[in-house]
DNA sequence: CGGCTGCTTGAACTTGTTCAACAGCGGTGG
DNA sequence: CCACCGCTGTTGAACAAGTTCAAGCAGCCG
């Protein structure tokens, strides 16, 4: 099994032998599948442990009381939910598989007699943390500001630069499993607006979209079209840097 | 001075006198203002402080390079600007204030020292951030789903419990600094449409709004409106609970 | 084959935007 | 003291972006 999570730390600062040891102590832990479409923990649970998705994608999602719903923020593999969750009482939101997944149920124990042992992996983990919130803020920029196009733009852009900082990019694609109903959910606008904007992208050859396989010709032009600053990602380590960088005054 | 950390942190558990003392340690250093309207952190700064409000109100907020702005999130009296900020490189936001500010900044080693000697507190900070994460994927609720009429009523709603948990609404009424294009940029409306939105809930009595003092006569409906769940925040001790908790399957 | 899910298209419609103008207010400087 | 400026709030009218409703199609799986 790969260790995402231990390479996607690694984007935040080098990790030692001993801490890519201590996270390979992980996948000791009980490892749990969930088929595509369930929900992984539900809205008014009380948390126990800290899961790891180490195959397939999630989402974090919230439900209006009339039905509407709201993907608040998607899963990858490597991705954590919540170091600290078990300190709430209970989940104002819920956790659902978008594709088939297998995730790890990770201990309380486990994660403290980690992060006590390993000063640098407590670092790494809080600095994640610090990322996933910088992610839902452009989120919110996203949902806020930016058009239909900008937004779909954006969020492509998003996860292709999250997917490479786990090698789970190949070149200019990458998996895409969100139907035009979810990519509607995530970025607040309809299914069949969603539908027209992505043929607008596909027709000027900026993405290509089919069988859940996504390919960004030119990401350059894509993340012009969305705005996309990848920096908010603080994927420090990146081989190449963006000529997108806004002048902010 | 009012320890409106204190008191924030109390509704996430009960702190003992000792606790109370650590944190006011805090006001014992450095005291800083920021004049209404002037950034107090700059989007590419290195952070190396952490910021906490003891009076007046702040803004997160993200800048697109054509200009188009998003408020992502509100600061007021009581709350931390990141706990861990000093590990990120650069900030990949800017805070501003929206009225004169004043603020505190905490050094490095202080929280950490804090943190070290109460462990009650250590864990108080975690919940606070639980929470803000919590607040975020709020907004983001809004911004998705939630019409104009919705999302004013809903920010109401969540401005005015979280005024209440630092002791800073009086009754049916609290602060409301922001202006007609604040409210835009936070709710991703335009001045204009905030406007008619405003002068609709006003119609029908369920807002007054003057002179930056905001009423609100009935809550219940209020909450309803802007299908208000206030279980996000996370304020265990409420002594009253909301009847619109919705049922969702 | 039949039924499901996801994608596509058209046309009418709604919500929120844009642009423009103006009123009220407070502060500033002549 | 008054004139003026800039900021906030307000209003109207034309407009645009995105929604809604409805229908049809393609592919997949049992």
């Amino acid at each position: 099994m790969h260790n995402y999570l231990g390479m996607k730390l690694q984007r935040f600062g080098a990790l030692s032998s001993g801490e890519f040891e201590a996270l390979d102590s992980i996948s000791r832990q009980s490892i749990r599948t969930a088929r595509a479409r369930r929900d992984i923990v539900r809205e008014g649970d009380t948390p126990s442990t800290i899961k790891l998705i180490v195959d397939g994608w999630a989402m974090r999602y919230k439900m209006l009381p009339d039905g509407r719903r709201q993907i608040v923020s998607l899963l990858i593999p490597g991705d954590l939910c919540d170091l600290n969750v078990f300190l709430l009482d209970e989940m104002d939101h819920s956790i659902g598989a978008l594709t088939p997944v297998t995730y790890i149920e990770i201990s309380r124990h486990l994660i403290e007699t980690i992060c006590e042992n390993h000063s640098a992996l407590a670092r790494a983990f809080s600095v994640e943390s610090l990322v996933v919130a910088a992610i839902q803020r452009e989120w919110t920029v996203s949902l806020g500001q930016r058009t239909a196009r900008e937004r779909i733009a954006h969020l492509f852009c998003e996860i292709f630069e999250r997917l490479e900082a786990v090698d789970l990019s190949e070149g200019d694609r990458c998996e895409m499993p969100l139907t035009q109903i979810d990519l509607g959910e995530a970025t607040g606008m309809t299914a069949v607006h969603v539908n027209r904007t992505l043929q607008d992208l596909r027709r000027e050859k900026l993405i290509h979209l089919n069988n859940r396989i996504l390919t960004i010709p030119d990401r350059r032009a894509l993340m012009q079209i969305g705005m996309f600053n990848p920096r908010y990602l603080h994927h420090c380590n990146r081989e190449w840097e963006s000529a997108s960088a806004p002048a902010m005054e």
